[in-house]
DNA sequence: ACTTGCCTTCGACCGCACTCGAAGTCCTAC
DNA sequence: GTAGGACTTCGAGTGCGGTCGAAGGCAAGT
């Protein structure tokens, strides 16, 4: 069953070493349509949350015969989207207005482009907030026994 | 009055310019003592978010005559010291912990030095990801127009 | 004397992003 | 046919980090 042999794979994959990007689902997708499980296993999120997502709209997932999820190479492919932008904090409002403009279709494009253009400003921001603060940590550490406001 | 001239000095400063660091801290305190709202100018934080600072054990602010805080360069040091803490994302139970450490008197250290230079790790972590999940970003800026998983 | 305005304490409340539990369903294996 | 386990929906609960409002106090200016 391919649904197992993803698990396996899953498992006994080199830990964390791909960062598991889009195109990558492309190819590592061998079964078409995938259970909640192997996605929760896939991404790393619960099946909670994945449940979360699809409840709040970030994802649509459509259903088999018996009313279970069954996620295709697209709607992996979302989520896994989906779990980057919050990797790098984009508030889940934000996605959603994202998810909301794909919907209505291609002429929204530069709208998405200008939310992604702002999100990775604010990335950057942050990015330098951290090193900043980091620096102060170091800091601290390397003169560690002065007294100063500590 | 020195408060007032604190508070002109800090509106008419270079918007952001330098980090705020305890060090500076200690040239830039021309008074001994800070009322709650020159703290809060000083530092970007709310006089709530001070008083809960307070509240929480993080800091000992001592009152005057009338009951209201004042902020000695201690004090001062202090909150500065924590906000970057903050900055850096570290959970305020950790900094609670590292004050009560501070508390506990100098044998201590090196469980602090400790606690920062987990600290420490997990920001190059956050860091890093941060990176990873930027690039992403960037990638689905650069090939905007592809539709896949988006 | 009185208004203005920042200060005090206290407890309640908020927003975010999950996270969980209950109650029930459905497939698989034995 | 029946036990097990993963699945479903729904609503409620959690943890974090603030944030706010009410009710009252004190001090300076007019």
């Amino acid at each position: 069953m391919t649904t197992e042999r993803l698990r396996d794979l899953i498992e006994t994959m080199p830990t964390e070493l791909p960062p598991l990007t889009v195109e990558l689902v492309r190819d590592l997708d061998i079964a078409e349509h995938l259970a909640i499980a192997d996605v929760a296993a896939l991404t790393g999120l619960s099946p909670h949350t994945l449940r979360y997502y699809e409840r709040i709209g970030l994802v649509d997932v459509a259903r088999d015969a018996g009313g279970r999820r069954v996620y295709d190479r697209d709607a992996v492919g979302r989520v896994v989207f989906i779990t980057r932008l919050r990797d790098s904090d984009m508030p889940i409002a934000s996605i959603a207005r994202y998810v909301e403009l794909v919907k209505q279709g291609p002429e929204t494009e530069p709208e998405r482009l200008a939310l992604l253009e702002a999100h990775r400003a604010d990335v950057l921001v942050r990015l330098r907030d951290l090193q900043a603060a980091l620096a102060v940590v170091d800091y601290k550490i390397t003169t560690y026994g002065g007294a100063c406001g500590s």
